[in-house]
RNA sequence: GCCGGGGUGGCGGAAUUGGUAGACGCGCCAGACUCAAAAUCUGGUUGGGGUAACUCAGUGUCGGUUCGAAUCCGACCCUCGGUACCA
């Protein structure tokens, strides 16, 4: 009688054995080589969804697989447990934002234990406690002791019914998601971090970055957006010189208006006695701060009635107030050259402004303006007076000397990249450690004084952050007296804590300093695995951040993520499993059902991880499936393969195999793990687990009771099988190791090496094409010669059937593989 | 709008990175077992034509490079992610 599979049994035994053994908790052991295996941090939003589990089933695989080679693996877990749902779920809830947090994460926590992570607990952290965010506040004061932090004015998104102001997220058409009240742009006082001074560095250091993505590093770059050009300005009457950035100094002669953003001092002044001005900058408050939104809307303006003189030509040019100009960004003003720029032509040609062409196409043809602009920097120059007939290159650097001789501009390196806004008037983050004197000046809170505690047992009456509205919280004293101050009620953006999570994962404890160490042993990390949705945003943060503790010391190296790995998104019926979309499915009732092996085989296998995955509740049962037939076939054979384990341990005894049916057996088996090697190191574990049935196929059709050769080669291949499965479906692995008689767990198991004898065949399939097109097959010893091959290829019946009087004019030969007979 | 992905049978996907398109799985069809069903096992399964041997077409669309293209180049279409306060 044999067991049936019971994933529920083996899987609780399983964990348990693991947690007894602390088999996942580890430390710094400077004679073996290290490998940090890091996922993103969940957000505790009350349970896994399929997201996680995917993710964390991919990094679970990468460092079951390290281990197996050798390695001292660090893998660890936390819980990024600040952020905006905590204050909906307190609001629709009543409940404190804390509480809310705090039992999802023991619930997440208990899911994740019951998917057989091999996670280092001792080492979970929570950004939201004291111990967490306290050095996150005393990193905040280096950085202001550095210059690093800056206050400056900078838009929100206000929403004037509910009094408060709203993240992109809760802007719907322009309303406020609860009240619909129509959302206003306003500008608030906010903390930034100077990210664009590390500009440079972090574009550089992308080029070092060979274990990311392409795909990554060409958007971080796009996004930090280095541009050379120049810098210049425009007199205006009576005003400040009017500061302008362009890329293309070559078409400053075809400049025909300037734009200022509405709320430019230009504008403002304008606006005092012209109502239509005053209108159009009112209506510009309306608009959502988010960039989508600025690039589609219709592009609107109004001229000020007031002029530029143009720092060339000396002409006077209109100056407009327009809607897709923002003051915060760059000088609030830009040069506008409808002729060659496509959303200037679109400006200038529905406003009526000329459009004055100045680079004219190199290959002599003529550009049709009134039907586009012409982009091309492979003009030259014409209309342009004293840079005419210049190429690009010449023309930039004629111009710009010539302003430069004047006084009037120069040449400048410009980066898209903002300053990192880190301030938001939330409650549920890490306070601000900053106080303010009377005059508003901003003071540190000492760093003996840390943590400024957020409280947590508060009320959530309104949608107003607590803290802003408690004088408990608030009101205070200047550092070392008693002079009354007010406290910063800001809060961090969640970014922050993110940004260094996990070099705190390699200090457990470490209660007198942020980092320790330790640090230097684990980072950086090795392997990195989340979603591409942060291909951009917490990727470039975090690299912001690590330099920044490399700069205060704390660290040594450059590069958090030496590997990155963005997986997919989990789809149903095509789009991204949601709550508002209906077409979630639960992970825990699929754990339920059919154990924590069969969706972690199931996740690996549909598809490979960069790419999505279609959830499909049928092929999930085919996983289950194939796990029965494992379980099966190694119970039918259990005794016959413990019995065998002296002999087929014996490297000599494997190789002396003379079987036909045995050597097919292990050519077969040691092609595919060959393959598993290779896929195992790509990360494509669905091609790993469509190797792992086919083995498991062909074990299942093959007679081990035929002679001791056979015996022999079935177990050998029954423990590569469970080796090339044990990362991907642990606690199967663990127990049919046992039920097959190996010493040892599976889990520290060395990973098989591929016998390239065994791989050798006495013969070669050639494939013939003719002109490209598979025409037929022949089958010849390895040891034929090229021309025997040549001429077989040629003979071959059906291939003389298809050539028939045709001339053949070449035979191309590719070894071991094809011949193709071009006619 | 801008930046970056993706598009292969009924479905998820494979193709050693320019060399046999469709591995493996799901689904479906047929058969075995069963009074029957479930479970399990065996075989088949890109489409068209043909009893068959075989043959033609075929990797989003159109064009190109090559002895040979899912793979490289150009243009386009659809779709997904990001777009600085969702995380």
């Amino acid at each position: 009688m044999i067991d049936k599979y019971n994933p529920a049994e083996i899987e609780s035994a399983t964990q348990k054995y693991w947690d007894e053994r602390q088999s996942f908790a580890v430390s710094e052991d400077p004679d073996r080589e290290k490998y940090y295996c890091l996922s993103m941090l969940p957000y505790p939003s009350g349970q896994l969804h399929m997201g996680h589990v995917r993710n964390y089933t991919i990094g679970d695989v990468i460092s079951r697989y390290q281990r197996m080679l050798g390695k001292n693996v660090l893998q660890p877990m936390g819980w990024d447990a600040f952020g905006l749902p905590a204050e909906n779920a307190a609001i629709a809830n009543r409940t404190p934002p804390a509480k809310w947090t705090y039992e999802n994460i023991d619930y997440m926590r208990t899911q994740l234990k019951r998917l057989g992570f091999g996670y280092d607990w001792n080492r979970e952290l929570s950004t939201c406690s004291p111990e967490y965010y306290r050095w996150e506040q005393w990193f905040f004061n280096r950085l202001f002791e550095k210059n690093l932090a800056y206050k400056k004015m900078a838009v929100v998104n206000w929403d004037p019914v509910e009094q408060t102001v709203l993240a992109n997220e809760q802007v719907e058409n322009g309303r406020g998601w609860r009240s619909g009240a129509i959302v206003e742009r306003r500008e608030v006082s906010q903390w930034f971090i100077r990210i664009t001074d590390y500009a440079e560095e972090l574009l550089n250091e992308i080029d070092n970055l060979e274990g990311w993505p392409d795909a990554v590093r060409t958007m971080q770059r796009n996004w930090i957006g280095r541009s050379e050009g120049v810098e210049f300005s425009f007199t205006v009457e009576g005003e400040e010189p009017l500061e302008v950035y362009t890329t293309r100094p070559d078409t400053i002669m075809g400049i025909t208006f300037i734009s200022v953003a509405a709320e430019h001092p230009l504008a403002l002044k304008a606006a005092e006695n012209n109502r239509e001005v005053a209108e159009f900058i009112q209506s510009c408050k309306n608009i959502h701060a988010a960039e989508k939104e600025l690039e589609t809307m219709e592009k609107k303006g109004i001229p000020l009635g007031i002029k530029g003189i143009h720092p060339v030509s000396g002409e006077e040019i209109d100056i407009w107030a327009a809607n897709f100009v923002l003051m915060g960004y760059g000088t609030g003003a830009i040069m506008a050259v409808p002729a060659h720029d496509q959303r200037d032509w679109e400006f200038a040609t529905s406003h009526g402004i000329e459009i004055r062409p100045v680079i004219r196409p190199a290959d002599g043809s003529e550009h049709d303006f009134n039907q586009s602009s012409l982009i091309s920097k492979e003009g030259i120059t014409c209309n342009s007076g004293q840079f005419d007939g210049l190429d690009f290159n010449d023309a930039c650097n004629a111009v710009a000397e010539y302003l430069e001789s004047r006084g009037a501009g120069r040449k400048t390196i410009n980066y898209r990249l903002r300053d990192w806004g880190v301030s938001r008037q939330r409650y549920w983050g890490c306070p601000i450690p900053v106080i303010y004197s009377d005059n508003q000046k901003a003071v540190p809170v000492p760093d003996d004084e840390l943590p400024v505690l957020l409280p947590e047992n508060v009320e959530f009456s309104g949608v107003q952050s607590p803290i802003k509205n408690d004088p408990a919280f608030y009101r205070t004293t200047l550092p070392n007296s008693d002079i009354p101050a007010i406290r910063e009620t800001d809060t961090f953006d969640t970014f922050f804590e993110s940004s260094w999570y996990f070099a705190r994962y390699c200090c457990p404890g470490s209660n007198n300093a942020m980092l320790d160490e330790r640090a230097n042993y684990w980072l950086p990390v090795d392997q990195y695995v989340g979603g591409i949705e942060h291909a951009v945003l917490h990727l470039l943060y975090a690299r912001f951040f690590y330099k920044l503790m490399r700069d205060a010391g704390l660290i040594d190296s450059d590069e958090p993520f030496t590997n990155l790995l963005c997986q997919g998104m989990v789809l149903k019926d095509g789009s991204k499993m949601s709550k508002s979309k209906g077409n979630t499915v639960d992970p825990q009732s699929m754990i339920d059902k059919y154990g924590a092996d069969t969706v972690r085989l199931f996740m690996m296998f549909a598809s490979p991880p960069e790419q999505p995955l279609e959830w499909n509740d049928d092929a999930v049962a085919g996983s289950y499936r194939f796990l029965k037939r494992w379980w099966a076939l190694v119970h039918r054979n259990s005794d016959a393969v413990a019995a065998a384990r002296p002999l087929s341990s014996d490297p000599d005894r494997i190789k002396a195999l003379v079987d036909n049916d045995a050597k097919t057996l292990r050519r077969n088996t040691h092609q595919i793990l060959a393959k598993a090697d290779r896929n195992y190191q790509r990360i494509h574990y669905n091609t790993v687990v469509a190797g792992a049935m086919e083995l498991l196929n062909s074990l299942d059709r093959f007679d081990s009771g035929k002679n001791q050769d056979c015996l022999v080669a079935f177990r050998e291949s029954l423990v590569i099988l469970n080796k090339i499965l044990s990362p991907i479906v642990p606690h199967i692995a663990h127990r049919l190791w046992h039920v097959m008689g190996e010493a040892g767990d599976v889990l520290d198991a060395a990973w098989p090496r591929v016998d390239h004898q065994a791989l050798k065949s006495d013969t070669v399939k050639w494939v013939i094409q003719v002109n490209g097109k598979l025409r037929s097959e022949i089958e010849l010893t390895a040891d034929c010669s090229e021309q025997e091959i040549r001429s077989m290829a040629v003979t071959d019946r059906k291939i003389r059937n298809f050539i028939g009087d045709a001339e053949i004019r070449k035979i191309i030969l590719v070894p071991s593989k094809l011949v193709n007979i071009v006619i």
